[in-house]
DNA sequence: GGTCGATAGTCCGGAACCGTACCGAAAGGC
DNA sequence: GCCTTTCGGTACGGTTCCGGACTATCGACC
């Protein structure tokens, strides 16, 4: 069985240990390797998600191809949330952009013991609410904001949900989840390591300034942030 | 007393009559000018408004001034949904993006409302899903389309929520919502007047032909559009 | 009917970013 | 150790859009 003082899901820690309870016999624990993927767009939706380790990217795509990211979460969040909103599927992607673990359980089982607690059903929606705005953060600086305060923004929201300094992640992989090429996030990158804010290795992005990227990000970081201290807790 | 029958607000005929029936003694009608503020941003949401004519413009707001619409709604959605989701209060400001009217009802009176019945709650849900979905298309598109496209779009979605072919709106309101510089809207303007979809006059815009104006917008529209269709019903 | 603020048309140089491509370097498979 | 794939650095011309400004015109109001 698992106890509520291993978890690292910031949600499942701010339960009450009642709410907890239900949950707790439901949770199966599973790797969460790179790539795996949470959710398919526009197909039923058989699992919900608590993020343990890793990130998610969930990925907005246009029928042209084009594709962005309009969200992350990790350990702060839940995936498939759109259960909870009365629809089994979404038109986004939900996959693992960073490998980790954590648990899930079927969206069935979730939705009947929501409807049994209304406490454990409000902390869900308060990440929903969060999490809309970072949607719309993210609507806010693609446009308005230049490369490099949205790479900054990027690797921000990454290290909140990563203990790490350091993450996996490529060029070309950034280029899809800002939308822009993948050269220029090349330039974007250079510029940040320039100012000696980040380095970057093959694979790798590491931060050596977490203070001064904040300010690089500017006003792009930083609303959505405080929208979950205030309402969830502390990342 | 109101009837539902007399609504046009689409999230309340949608209901069944005996969840009608829990809202109506609350409904209160009022006139929507242009320019009403329905949410102010990070203050407590006193009152949820329900449109029945004219649109409201969801913004959000960076701190070093420059600001994007991430949504609109009008008699197809609900106003403040954010209650719904445990929070009293959001950071983006809403406010009538064209003049109307509409039925508002205190927050706390709606939640108590939702609190007891569960097919109504749903249905508000559901509303929320499909926002979401917009403001995440609006994040995709403001990262990947031409002013052009997203002109398009904005213009269809307006004309989705009013019955008028024209309505009033300016370049430099124009250019606020989208992001983009006043004198960049003229220009797309333009470009969609050269090809015979809209017609501008001073402070108007009037649609020419629908039909060509959606293979304008591309892939920018049609996604959430197509959501609130699944979930809800149409237009 | 004239005045004035609001709205729209236009222009300039320049910055940001694109599409595409080529090449070298690092990592991984055999 | 070699070969193949992936990844990153760089270059080029071209397009979109910006910041800022100036002017013309419309419509509301005195």
């Amino acid at each position: 069985m698992i106890e509520q003082k291993d978890i690292h899901n910031r949600l499942l820690t701010g339960l009450s240990p009642a709410d907890f309870g239900l949950l707790a016999p439901f949770l199966e624990h599973i790797e969460l390797d790179r790539d795996y993927v949470l959710v398919i767009p526009n197909k039923p939706i058989e699992y919900v998600y608590f993020i343990e380790s890793g990130m998610v990217s969930v990925v907005a795509e246009k029928s042209d191809g084009r594709s962005i990211e309009v969200g992350v979460y990790g350990r702060d969040g839940m995936g498939a949330t759109t259960v909870l909103l009365g629809s089994d599927q979404t038109p986004h992607h939900q996959f693992m952009q960073i490998g980790g673990a954590g648990f899930r359980l079927s969206a069935v089982d979730f939705l009947r013991i929501v409807d049994q607690s209304s406490t454990l059903r409000n902390m869900m929606l308060r990440f929903v609410h969060v999490f809309m705005t970072q949607t719309a953060q993210t609507a806010l600086v693609n446009g308005s904001s230049v490369i490099e305060e949205r790479l900054a923004r990027w690797v921000l929201m990454c290290h909140d949900r990563l203990d790490a300094l350091e993450f996996p992640i490529t060029h070309d992989f950034l280029s899809m989840m800002l939308g822009v090429r993948r050269s220029s996030v090349t330039d974007a990158i250079h510029l940040l390591e320039g100012e000696m804010l980040i380095k970057a290795t093959r694979g790798h992005i590491k931060i050596l300034n977490r203070q001064r990227l904040e300010r690089a990000a500017g006003a792009s970081y930083g609303v959505p942030e405080a929208e979950y201290r205030r309402l969830i807790g502390p990342l």
